[in-house]
DNA sequence: TATAACTTAACGAACGTTAAGTAAGGACGA
DNA sequence: TCGTCCTTACTTAACGTTCGTTAAGTTATA
């Protein structure tokens, strides 16, 4: 039995993207499981045919969203350049994950915000590390015998909540269209981050 | 009938505060009615003599949540002193606020995640717009001609996010116990700020 | 013929909400 | 000062709905 040939449906799978795309949009107690299965086209009681419970749905949709964003970063990690340019690839990269997968994004806020400690620290040690320890080397090239683990804390952050507070940022003064733009919030991150506040450039 | 004299029991504000507490720990859907009632220690029935519906309570609780965290950095703001010194003093209120007050910033997540686009506006307009206006005159004093709501938002997100990931940080490498202190993040974020990642000081 | 992948129907519990009743306290005319 | 009346602030009980989950049966495939 050639168990490992790809199966004609892939119900498990579609369960997956449905289950992410609703967990991200309203969280874990805002999604039924009837609305996953009736997004699939499933009765809510094929679900257990897949899953035990919920609790073990939502745990492999977390883990189904999150692992195959660490392939990207690698990559513009181990490319040849100026720590700068490595550095800027490596922002430019973030920002491009960051968002063109709103979903990515929303699920690592309701994971921070309502994750027990055994789901983050699977996060940290499982998904997040490998490129953490990248980025860190990264840092410590261009700034030799800073704190990096802070360092790489800040650079994400910046970056994150631009797309966070995106809903929120078109009311509030100085708003302008190209703010929510990939190439703009590149330039400034990494302007500031390289050169700091005072010398960021003229409008 | 004097109308304006504080009331024995005050019972609606009671229940705004444990709604506060119970929202921003396991979000709107999360919480029901029956809990709240049962953290202030009266009837779920009863919530509906002072709120209409749960969606109703909901808005006063986030309203009744942010409304007070304005005076603070008002104040830091109106300091005089050097422009650098008076953005250390903002930032260190910042920080304080935002450590201070862990719901405060749960809640503005969940309103960021799951807010409508009525009640993100009345939080732009209402609560953040007056503190942004000022930031945004201080950074253009200390860099002028700068993209200062950009520059604005890059500071906010940069103080946030290290409390955002304290919860998923003490399991990335490099992680201290230091890095959660107060103090220490305030030097880290104004060091960035003002000298970028090229000038920050050894460990 | 056995197994995987479903279905419909139903369970008990919890949900938001409402109806109806009650205890406390001040206002007010006699 | 008394009795009554109205309002406020609750109570218990229940409503219809939705929830996660399970039981039992059906269909297709190998």
């Amino acid at each position: 039995m050639p168990s490992a040939q790809p199966k004609q449906t892939d119900t498990r799978g579609t369960i997956l993207r449905e289950a992410v795309l609703l967990f991200a949009q309203t969280g874990y107690s805002g999604v039924s499981m009837r609305d996953i299965a009736g997004a699939v086209g499933i009765s809510a009681a094929a679900l257990y045919h897949h899953f035990p419970d919920k609790d073990a749905l939502y745990l492999n949709a977390v883990q189904y969203a999150f692992a195959d964003k660490a392939a990207g970063i690698r990559e513009a990690l181990n490319t040849t350049g100026s720590p700068e340019a490595r550095f800027k690839g490596f922002v430019d990269t973030l920002v491009r994950i960051v968002g063109d997968d709103p979903n990515f994004r929303r699920l690592l806020h309701r994971e921070l915000l309502d994750g027990d400690e055994a789901r983050l620290k699977l996060l940290a040690t499982e998904i997040f590390r490998e490129q953490f320890e990248a980025v860190s080397g990264l840092v410590e090239e261009i700034a030799p015998g800073c704190d990096a683990h802070m360092l790489v804390l800040s650079i994400s952050g910046l970056v994150i909540h631009h797309f966070d507070m995106s809903p929120l940022r078109r009311y509030l003064p100085g708003a302008k269209p190209i703010h929510d733009d990939a190439d703009y919030i590149v330039s400034h991150v990494t302007e500031l981050l390289l050169n700091g506040l005072r010398d960021m450039p003229r409008e």
